[in-house]
This record gives C-alpha cells, structure tokens and sequence, in this order.
DNA sequence: GTCTATAAGAAGATAGAC
DNA sequence: GTCTATCTTCTTATAGAC
C-alpha cells in the first residue's frame, strides 16, 4: 500500500490555509506541523502553486457542475442544494474568503462572478433586475458567511434558518 | 504647507491592498507606484505593521462607535445607518474580507464577532435565540457582500434593495 | 524628506546522497 | 521517499549622505 503522505500534506495545507490564509503560509510551517523537510513537499507537488491548486480544485468543479448541470426549478430546493454545497466546501471556502488574493492566481474571481450570475439565472430565470440581483447577493452571500461562521456546528442547526432567511431576502 | 506624501502612501496602500491583499503586497510595490523608494516610507511610517493599522483603524473606530453609542431602536433604521457604514469603509472592507489573516494581526477576528454580537442585541434585543442569530449572520452578511459586490456603484442604487433583503432575512 | 547602499533573514526551489 | 546542503530572489528594515 502506498504512502498516505500526499492526503496529509493537503490536510494540514488546507488547516494552515484556513488559519491565516493562503499567502501568509509557507511550504516550512507546512513541513514543520508534519515533521517532514521542506524538500519531501516538492517530490509530491511540483510547486507550492501546484499544493494550492490541488486543494481549492474540488469546490471549483463542484461549483461549475453545480451550475451548469442543472435545470431551473423550485428555487427554495436549488437554496437547499446550494447551501449543502458550500457546507461541504466551508473549509476551503474560509480559506478562500479570507485570501481574495489568491483567487485572481487561480482565476477565481471570474468564476465567481460567473457562479453567481448563473445561480441568480437558476433562481429568478433569464430576466433579472438589479434589484434581484442585489437580493440575491445578500441570499446568497448570506449563506456563505453562515457556512463560515457557523462551520463547527452540525448543519442540521444551521441549514434550515439559513435557507430561510435567504429566501426571504430574495423576497421568496 | 506641509507635503501631503503619508496620505498619498496610505491611499496608495489602501489600493494595492484591496487589489491584491495586504500579505501580498510589499513596501517596494507601493514605493514603486508612487515613485519614491522603500525607505522614504520609513519616514512617514515605523513599519509595514504601523502603515497597515493606520489603514485599517478608521474602519474599527466606526465600528466601536457605532456598536457602543446607540441605543436600541427601529431596526431597520439601524440597518440603513449600518449600511451607509460599511459603504463608507467598503474600500477597506474589501481589504480586510480579502485577508482574514491580517485580522488576526490586529486582533480584528474577536472585534469582529464582538461587533456582530452587539449588533445583533441592537436589532433583536438581549435574548437571542441561535436561530435569530443565523438570520441575522445573512443580514448582515449579505450587506456586507453588496458593499464588496457593488462598490464601483453609487450607494441609491444599491442601499435601499439590500437594506429591504436584510430585513426580510430577519423576518422584519 | 528623500536618496544610495546594505544588512539580515525567509521564501520557493533544486542537486544529489541515502 | 526523505534527507542535507545550497542557490536565488525577495522581503523588512537600517545607516548615513545630501
């Protein structure tokens, strides 16, 4: 059986990033919390670029099939659907939030400009207002920022609320 | 008169910083944009840390006014009043949003739940269960989004809809 | 107030032994 | 797979001339 150090690494990468964001850790702080030498992260990732994109890669496709595998429909249920989403995500998407800067590397701005106007799409259908969109950024924007400051507790005491609170500030 | 150069570096700072995150930018970039060199901001800053707080301490005196100098009221005055600041500071919002690191530099994390925990007595009273709580986690929340979504936009075109969405998330 | 020059350290990354 | 040793580059910060 193979060695497991490359799932470790990501783990206690995706822990640090989280901490104190992207750019603040380096490939030391990483090595020293495994007991292992800067040098052993290069022969599982070709670059520090290449630890980070490994790790935020899995929310970028799920959120890219989210939104294009999907037919508008009932928005009360796409809400529900979305919030378990970025609940199973919360960990990189603490990460994420709190390192902007690293979305422009990774192109990340863009999608998320992208995501939320196909979401605002699937929500509300083609023709959308400001207004609904604004609504929609606190909605959904809303939500995120629950999956983040309530990330240690059970999504049974979270989700509900959240989606209902969401829905009605899209004035659902 | 004297030389308006430590505003222009805090401007510049402030720029860059919300472009690309404070960690992620250095002293030789913003001396650069300026057209000065790195230890000519020495002279108008101790160091990297004093340059950054004087950035941010404006934002963190709004808010520990703001929370402690009011009386609870009309919450949905509050929600505008609370609106109009964070426009006021949603270049540096977009900042601190950008990198959470930073926050914990400057004991900002604790501020921030603090903030959040004042604000949410002021809107709802002393009693709160954990489900108002996470309503008004997508109020507030989803604010704040519209203040860093829609920054370039003038404040009438966005205030009065997130104002309306945050209430509704509030059951208001 | 701003400069040149430089110190002191940490970062990402590589070479080559084991 | 992991190590030691090292290279290069970039950072914050200081000394001292003008």
């Amino acid at each position: 059986m193979p060695s497991d150090t490359k799932a470790r690494i990501q783990a206690v990468a995706r822990e640090l990033f989280a901490e104190q964001g992207v750019r603040n850790t380096s490939l030391r702080q990483i090595s020293d919390r495994l007991g292992i030498t800067k040098p052993a992260l290069y022969y599982h990732f070709a670059s520090r670029d290449d630890l980070v994109r490994s790790i935020v890669q899995p929310l970028i496709d799920d959120h890219d099939r989210f939104v294009t595998a999907r037919a508008p429909g009932d928005p009360r249920e796409l809400l529900e659907d979305y919030f378990e989403m970025i609940w199973r995500h919360r960990q990189v998407l603490v990460m994420v939030l709190n390192d902007l800067a690293t979305l422009g590397q990774l192109d990340l701005t863009d999608r998320l400009f992208d995501w939320r106007r196909r979401l605002v799409g699937l929500l509300l259908g083609a023709d959308v207002t400001q207004e609904q969109r604004i609504r929609a950024t606190v909605a959904l924007g809303g939500m995120s920022d629950c999956a983040v400051e309530y990330a240690g507790r059970p999504i049974e005491e979270v989700k509900p609320t959240a989606v209902q609170a969401a829905a009605a500030a899209l004035g659902l």
